[in-house]
DNA sequence: AACATGGGCAACCGCTTTACG
DNA sequence: TCGTAAAGCGGTTGCCCATGT
């Protein structure tokens, strides 16, 4: 840990085109990591925090600056209605995009939308495994034939979840997740391992919805 | 023209997790 | 197994700029 006088000799604030310039060479001579070292033989008067934090988020290579699509404005949304506030796993799903950049996106411009939006109620009948009398609307997940209903475009984002972590697959397991089972889990009983993998209804702040389903199905959040 | 206000964004803080000896 | 340092992450702060009065 970096002590009290470490912390006050190093510079805060603006990073300079110079500063920049300094980092992106050595990264790129030097390769990421090792972020207290980058400080000292860099020369840069920076934090090794404050160095890690400034090629992550903007000297990387493919970093994707300006506005969000509306594409990528979708998938914020869905996937926080899905995550919560999780951005790096969000921005994980958005190439060239930070998780500062999405944090800061969904702080100044979508939370504000979805606020203003209300939550409709949302028919959910059909949940066996369910006797909680709130979840007796639950729809069907699937039609007659056990097919998911949601879009292709729902489940490739959600299938998109997997990746190197734990998190990642039992959320990936989740969205590939058909729906013999109906039953409900919340995401701690995910991180836990608790829950099996033919289990697609997620609990999320009090309400259950499906995994896979497109959020925009289930989420009718937004009044016009 | 000067000041106040609010929005947007970059950066920092502090806690948690991971890696390693 | 434990302790420590580094890295990762989400929340928060504070600066800058545009707009309104």
């Amino acid at each position: 840990m970096e002590n009290k006088e470490a912390k006050q000799q190093h510079k805060r604030g603006l990073w300079k085109p110079e500063e920049d310039l300094i980092l992106k060479n050595y990264v790129e001579t030097h390769g990421e990591g090792n972020w207290a070292a980058v400080s000292k033989k860099s020369g840069l008067m920076r934090g090794g925090k404050s160095c890690r934090l400034r090629w992550k988020n903007y000297l990387r290579p493919n970093i994707k600056r300006g506005g969000m699509s509306q594409e990528e404005e979708d998938l914020i949304i869905r996937m926080h209605k899905l995550i919560g506030n999780r951005w790096s796993l969000i921005a994980g799903r958005l190439p060239g995009r930070t998780d500062n950049e999405v944090k800061n996106y969904w702080n100044t411009h979508l939370n504000k939308k979805c606020r203003s939006g209300k939550r409709k109620a949302i028919d959910l009948g059909g949940s066996e495994n369910n006797s909680d009398s709130s979840n007796e609307k639950l729809p069907r997940l699937c039609d007659s034939q056990s097919q998911p209903i949601c879009s292709a475009s729902t489940r490739n984002t959600l299938q998109g979840l997997e990746g190197d972590n734990k998190e990642e697959k039992n959320l990936a397991n989740c969205a590939r997740a058909d729906d013999s089972g109906g039953g409900s889990f919340n995401y701690d009983d995910i991180e836990c391992g608790l829950i099996p993998p033919n289990n697609a209804t997620f609990v999320f702040d009090d309400e259950p919805f499906i995994a896979y389903l497109d959020s925009f199905v289930v989420f009718e959040a937004f009044e016009n």
